[in-house]
DNA sequence: GATTAATGTAATATATATCTTACATAATGT
DNA sequence: ACATTATGTAAGATATATATTACATTAATC
């Protein structure tokens, strides 16, 4: 359940309550998203991506899993 | 809620009961999905899309919205 | 070093994804 | 026509994502 938010959040220099505002979420969903220990709906994927200007590959694809 | 997901299940030669059984579903959640109507978890669509060997981007993004 | 901002985390409540069961319809083969 | 397979869909039950409230901690700023 990892994932690259955070990266792309600092990045575009937003805070979690920020992002969280814009996506219409909580800020402690975002953080519990970050930390890998919620299984977030599509529908929030996706409007994270859209906020941070990516698609959902580059936060939410692994290409390799560690048991390939 | 528009995917691509039919389109290469059917490429894959699936059914939605096969690929349900895959990702350990139901075939109505597959069905559902299909259709649009429901907001499946993260884990879930990666999980088809590994089993239909594409990635998120190719089934669940959509470049262009309507109301861009 | 005190204050504020940002984040981590937990308990309970609520909304909703998914399951189960069931029936209906469409398509295909015999 | 009949049987079979694939799919659509609905009602009620269950699991889980998310909200709410609250407090703790860490980082930054004064």
């Amino acid at each position: 359940m990892k994932n690259r938010m955070r990266m792309y959040r600092v990045g575009v220099g937003f805070t979690q309550e920020e992002l969280a505002f814009k996506v219409d979420v909580t800020r402690q969903t975002i953080g519990l998203i970050e930390a890998g220990k919620y299984n977030p709906s599509l529908n929030l994927c996706i409007a994270i991506c859209k906020t941070l200007g990516v698609t959902l590959d580059e936060i939410f694809w692994m290409e390799d899993d560690q048991d390939v």
